[in-house]
DNA sequence: TTAAATTACATGCCTTGACAATAATTGCCT
DNA sequence: AGGCAATTATTGTCAAGGCATGTAATTTAA
């Protein structure tokens, strides 16, 4: 399903593209009201709540998202993950270093190019590995509650323009 | 401008309230289309940009909400204004310490609760919290490009329902 | 009026991420 | 071969937040 058509772009307003949302002086009238403080907090909760149902494997909010992508074929060195997973290469080496010494993960110098370290998944990652994914499907189907079909393209579409409009650098 | 009138609850589904967007064994197709993955994203990117713009003042990307919640006389004391911004009290703590070596706020015991420190601006203070409010607004009117008024209204609703339904505890 | 619970703040420890500097390696070009 | 640029991984430093603990002050309750 494509929600494509009912962005703005599908439906311009007269000053489309040039809508000043927020004003200087008066900001906004509170925290409810700005997209940055619930974008915050949003993010936030989702964390919490991971990491709740996450405790009985032992793993961090943060966590989960490297081991699958290796788990998935997605990445297998450290700069690879990095880019992936969009972390900083010397946060990956360390989140790296975590999974290690949690024995989830491990790592071996290249012998093609020296340069890399491979990572890859022990046998107890691709055990967590497996049994995560419905974990976290449950916390996200939670936080969207009371969504329909229709408002769960509508929230993955805008917020997929405010990210892009952010990536955007300032002319 | 009020948009409850397309949400879910007015416009309900068959199945609403129990849709399951992700499913435990195939997850998610892609990262774009994991909603946590995005408001993830969408969290770092604006935080990158407001850290972009405030570098002038000699703030980052955190330093500012607390600022304008005492500008604002939201709180005036440590564990008001860890209330106020929704962070734990013991990094407030530390965010004051760091606000007050910029020369920006000013801790001091108060005489009636000994265990209280108020807290306020200095006329350093002061003066950012005048400024900042166009740079923050600029960063998130920027992000917003592209955004109907609806929209705009849309993805606020859109947020605020996901992290309520997050905020609740589980059952 | 004591004792117990609560509140406010501070600190220590841990995870996390950004940025910058560094070292090693590789590829390319002359 | 030698020089140079790009890439890879690592490390240090800093900001930041969560949780647990400790301490002092205050409030509640017995």
């Amino acid at each position: 399903m494509s929600v494509k058509s009912v962005t703005s772009r599908a439906v311009p307003g007269p000053g489309d593209g040039n809508v000043r949302f927020y004003e200087g002086d008066s900001a906004y009238r509170g925290k409810q009201d700005s997209v940055g403080y619930l974008v915050t907090l949003a993010h936030r909760t989702l964390s919490k709540n991971l990491e709740a149902q996450l405790q009985p494997f032992n793993l961090t909010a943060n966590q989960w998202a490297p081991l699958l992508a290796i788990a998935h074929g997605q990445c297998n060195t450290v700069a690879g993950c990095a880019r992936e997973t969009g972390i900083d290469a010397g946060a990956m080496t360390r989140m790296l270093d975590r999974l290690e010494t949690k024995g989830l993960v491990r790592r071996q110098r290249s012998d093609d190019d020296r340069r890399v370290v491979n990572v890859a998944l022990t046998a107890a990652g691709k055990t967590v590995a497996r049994e995560i994914p419905p974990v976290i499907s449950n916390v996200l189907n939670r936080q969207l509650r009371g969504f329909s079909q229709y408002e769960f393209e509508l929230i993955k579409d805008l917020l997929q323009r405010f990210l892009a409009n952010g990536e955007r650098p300032a002319e």
